[in-house]
Formats: structure tokens, C-alpha cells, sequence
RNA sequence: CGGGGUAUAGCGCAGCUGGUUAGCGCGCCUGCUUUGGGAGCAGGAGGUCGCAGGUUCGAAUCCUGCUACCCCGACCA
């Protein structure tokens, strides 16, 4: 048990926060609402980011870079988009600073007033689209699959590390399409990669689905969301995708001449991830104990730590070590070998474990004996001493156990903490007891969603994808209902 | 932006009904013994007590103003 660290069931939230700090991930900054992303937290991000970047590029995306900066004036072109976002903007309104007459300090120099005030980017859609128009005459130019890395700014009222920070880093893809069609296509393209990287990377299990239209993204005509269910009962959105019909198009005037020879407004998309990820990382796997990452993402897949009481035994346990680390590095893994002697092997063990390390090797002079090593894997914190022959092959299987051993584990809490529920007693119980996802019918009204909202805090998380018709009554209106969708109170 | 709270060593805190030299735990440095689950002992370094002003022989302590941060709401990827 890690020392001064609080468990899951005393205080989640105190345990989430403690957890960032003290695995070394992020911190606060001297700027209310923004983190310093310390290089552990950040070689986790970057893997996040390989892993992604390659999925888009697969799929036929390039990369490219926007401006930080928006003219007040491309915000006011689509409506509903301003609406959602005027009340957490960051604003640049000066160029300049002067000395302070007084002599303390500096100032504003209020000469130095722009003409035009500059939106620091909450999202990218209207400098995007502005520059989109010179870039599209013909349907010859379409589609445009463009993707940036980039960092945004929300003035959120409330902050925590990762899951709501004023600014925080993600990509969001920009396309344009010819049709309607293409472009629900690529909406829908894009959902199904970002559920395939949460499950198949982060081993967290996801529902894809579509969002209510009280949630769905400000200019959006469809919002699709990947939904995860965090260990708490709470729901995290963990990645969404838009259809953005031509509604952008349409604020900036973007028209291309088809093969038909009409002039047409382009279809578009957009679709992001935040490092609100590395939140949703976090909460997925990790115990009381400290991180546990999976093997895909962890930055250090497996240690060794040498067991050693002078430099001729490390020296002695190095020529077991080395060969067994360059072995693992050939076949992909990435391997620390920590011989550092200013700190013991029992505080080491402590070390690693709370960051999450995967796999842990440990070689001792009983091992050199014995031609043994110690293993001991991190997700089910169990250890087993093996023959070091052919010891990497077994490591290798050992992280693909690990990686889907978590999935699994992440996939049954969430089948243990989905409800079907009929009743509006049982839909108050399950989330005043348990939480988790709530299967249950809604009359399809904003109405209903708003009043669900106010009484218990659960919002409509999905209506789930391929949703299967189900004839019903409301769970709050008792009105006809078609389908079932999924609430839960989130993130 | 409403309601509450806090500010003292790198971190977490005590001291605060005015009174010596501001203390404790963790961490840090040195030495010796240790090293297979966060070592022990001894010694040591580290402070404009958030900022500005006031009361007083004397202020971390009392008063006023400011600033920052935290918690609870409203708002949210």
C-alpha cells in the first residue's frame, strides 16, 4: 500500500487528484486552471498521439497547423456555434506593455488597443472555414482531410488535471466533402477509430452513439461520442465526432462547382480528443495502489530492478540484464534497467509501482545462482521467479496478457454497472447507490432530458449506435418511447 | 459571479486570548550501519510568517485594505 495515499472508497475524487500528483504525471501551474504536463505524464500523451496520428494518416489524413488566434468577427458567423462557446473565451484585446508611470511594474499600454479583439481558439471550425473557402472552387479539390495537433483554451470555471483545464493540447480533424453522404461517412469513420483506439490501446471499453440534441456540439447537425464508464459510476466522454452539415460552409461562404456543374455548399466535419484521455486513462485502470497503465501506452513497459550490496555484484547482475533488455528492445519493448545505487530495491519497487510499470523484473544474487529471475506484473500484482531461459518471448506474452486482462476487467465492471431500468424509483436508486450506465426508454423530448437533468444530475450520455427498437414507455414521462438510450451522471 | 474557508521551510501542518532564539512530520545534505517491498542512528542545511498600512515598548499573533488559492453552488470536452 502506498503510504499517505487515499483508496478508491474513501475519496475517488481526493484519489484521482493525489494520483496525478504523485505518479508524477502533472501539476497545477502558476495560471489558475492550466497544468504543467511533467515529462511522465507527457511521454503517456505522446504515445497517445503516435497511436492516433498513424490511425488518421492511415485513413488518409494529413497534418496541418491553424492559427491560435481567431478575429472576433469569425466567431458571430454561425450562431448557434458563438452561443456555446462566448462564455468561456479568452480574449486578446492589447499588443503592447509599458512601464507603469508609478514605476511599479508594468502595464497595459492602452494605446496599443487592437482594432479587432483576438478569440484565443476555443476550436478551430471558424478559422478553418474562413481558409477552407480560397481552398475550394471545384469538387475536384474535395475532400480536404486535414487534422491539427494543437492547444485550445475554455475559461472553465472549475478546473481538475486532465479532465477540464482552461487550456489543455488535442487534435481536431477539419474535412470537407462533396456530399452529404461522404461526409456522415467520415464522421462515422472517425468515431469507429477513436473506439477503436480507446479499446484497443487504452484497454478501456466504449459505447458509440449519437447525442441528444441538447448535447450535441454548438453548429453541429450530429454529434457522435465515444462513452466511457469510469470506476466511480461516472460517466466520461471520451472523444467526440461531429457532422457538421453545411452549416460552417454556409457562415463562410464555402462553394464548389460539382460535376453537374452547380454551385454548392461543401459538407464538413470535425472530430477531436483531448488529453482529457489521460483522465480517462487514469480512472479506467488504476487501483489503490497508484497508475496502472497498459502495456500499449506506458512509457516504461517493463523495469528491471538489480538486487545488489557492492559494484561486483551489480556488475555480475548487469551481464544477466543487459542481454535480457537489448533482447526485449529488439522485439519492441521498452525496458529500464534502474542501477542506480542511491536508492533501494524495496523503495524502488514502491517507485514503479505506483507509476504503473507494466512488468517488473527483479534479479538478485539468489538469481544469479539460481539462473532465475523475479516477475511481477502490475495489473493483478502477482509474482512468479522463472527460468531466465527464453525469458523475453514470456515477457512478451506476459504484456499482451496484461493489455487485454485490463480490457476485460474494464469490460465486466462496466456489463456489472449497466441497468436496464423501467421504473423512475429504480432510475433515482441506481444512480443514488451504484451509478453507472442506465438503459432505459425516453420520450425523445428536450423537455424530459432538461427536467431528468435537474432532478438527478444524469444527462443522456448516447443513444447508442445500431440501437435495437424497442417499444416502451418514458422512464420519467411515461409517454411512448421507440428506444432505449443510456444516462448516467458524468464528467 | 453568489456562499464559506485558507495563506507560516520544497510539501503537509502546529503556533495565533500579543511576550524570549518561530516549531513538528515528510523531503533534502553528510557520516556510519543497511539493501529480495518505501531502512536505522547521529549530525546538518533550509523562513522577508501572502502583500501593504495601522495599533503597541513589543506583531506570525490584534485592526484595516489588497491579492492569491481551496471548497460548495451556477457553467462545462
Amino acid at each position: 500500500m502506498a503510504k499517505d495515499f487515499p483508496t478508491r472508497a474513501e475519496n475517488y475524487s481526493q484519489w484521482y487528484n493525489d494520483l496525478v500528483i504523485k505518479a508524477d504525471l502533472a501539476e497545477n501551474s502558476a495560471v489558475r486552471g492550466c497544468m504543467v504536463i511533467k515529462p511522465y505524464g507527457y511521454a503517456i500523451w505522446e504515445k497517445v498521439q503516435a497511436a492516433l496520428d498513424k490511425m488518421f494518416k492511415d485513413t488518409g489524413h494529413v497534418n496541418a497547423y491553424f492559427p491560435i488566434f481567431i478575429p472576433k468577427s469569425f466567431f458571430s458567423k454561425e450562431a448557434s456555434h458563438v452561443e456555446g462557446f462566448a462564455k468561456e473565451c479568452a480574449v486578446v484585446t492589447h499588443y503592447r506593455l509599458k512601464n507603469s508611470p508609478d514605476g511599479k511594474g508594468i502595464i497595459v499600454d492602452e494605446e496599443a488597443k487592437l482594432e479587432e479583439e483576438l478569440i484565443v481558439r476555443p476550436t478551430s471550425e471558424t478559422i478553418i472555414w474562413d481558409t477552407y473557402k480560397n481552398w475550394i472552387q471545384s469538387y475536384r479539390d474535395l475532400p480536404i482531410l486535414i487534422n491539427q495537433w494543437a492547444n485550445v483554451v475554455r475559461w472553465e470555471m472549475r478546473t481538475r488535471l486532465f479532465l477540464r483545464t482552461a487550456e489543455f493540447l488535442w487534435q481536431e480533424g477539419h474535412t470537407a466533402h462533396a456530399t452529404r453522404p461522404e461526409a456522415v461517412k467520415e464522421a462515422e469513420t472517425m468515431l469507429h477509430i477513436y473506439a477503436d483506439f480507446a479499446e484497443n490501446w487504452m484497454a478501456m471499453p466504449v459505447l458509440k452513439g449519437v447525442k441528444s440534441p441538447a448535447e450535441r456540439f454548438a453548429g453541429a447537425v450530429e454529434t457522435y461520442a465515444i462513452e466511457a464508464l469510469m470506476q466511480d459510476g461516472k460517466a466520461l466522454q471520451a472523444g467526440t465526432s461531429h457532422f457538421l452539415g453545411q452549416n460552417f460552409a454556409k457562415a463562410f461562404d464555402v462553394k464548389f462547382l460539382s460535376r453537374e456543374n452547380q454551385l454548392e455548399y461543401v459538407w464538413a466535419t470535425s472530430w477531436g480528443v483531448s488529453t482529457r484521455l489521460m483522465g480517462a486513462l487514469i480512472m479506467s485502470h488504476s487501483d489503490d495502489n497508484g497508475l496502472v497503465l497498459p502495456p500499449k501506452l506506458a512509457p516504461i513497459q517493463v523495469v528491471i530492478v538489480p538486487v545488489f550490496k557492492t559494484p561486483e555484484q551489480l556488475a555480475l547482475i548487469s551481464e544477466t540484464v543487459v542481454p535480457i533488455k537489448k533482447a526485449l528492445e529488439s522485439k519492441g519493448v521498452s525496458v529500464k534497467f534502474d542501477d542506480r545505487d542511491t536508492h533501494k530495491p524495496g523503495w524502488k519497487f514502491a517507485e514503479y509501482e505506483f507509476k504503473g510499470v507494466p512488468v517488473r523484473l527483479t534479479v538478485g544474487p539468489r538469481d544469479i545462482e539460481q539462473g532465475t529471475i523475479e516477475v511481477a506484473r502490475r495489473d493483478t500484482l502477482e509474482k512468479e521467479t522463472l527460468q531466465i531461459k527464453d525469458i523475453e518471448n514470456k515477457i512478451v506474452h506476459l504484456l499482451d496478457a496484461i493489455q487485454s486482462n485490463l480490457y476485460q476487467r474494464a469490460l465486466s465492471f462496466r456489463e456489472n454497472n449497466t441497468f436496464r431500468v423501467d421504473s423512475w424509483e429504480e432510475f433515482k436508486i441506481v444512480l443514488d447507490t451504484t451509478g453507472g450506465f442506465i438503459s432505459a426508454h425516453w420520450d425523445g423530448t428536450s423537455e424530459t432530458e432538461e427536467r431528468i437533468k435537474e432532478e438527478t444530475k444524469a444527462t443522456i450520455r448516447v443513444i447508442p449506435l445500431n440501437n435495437m427498437p424497442e417499444e416502451g414507455r418514458c422512464v420519467y414521462s411515461g409517454k411512448p418511447s421507440t428506444q432505449r438510450v443510456i444516462f448516467a451522471r458524468a464528467y
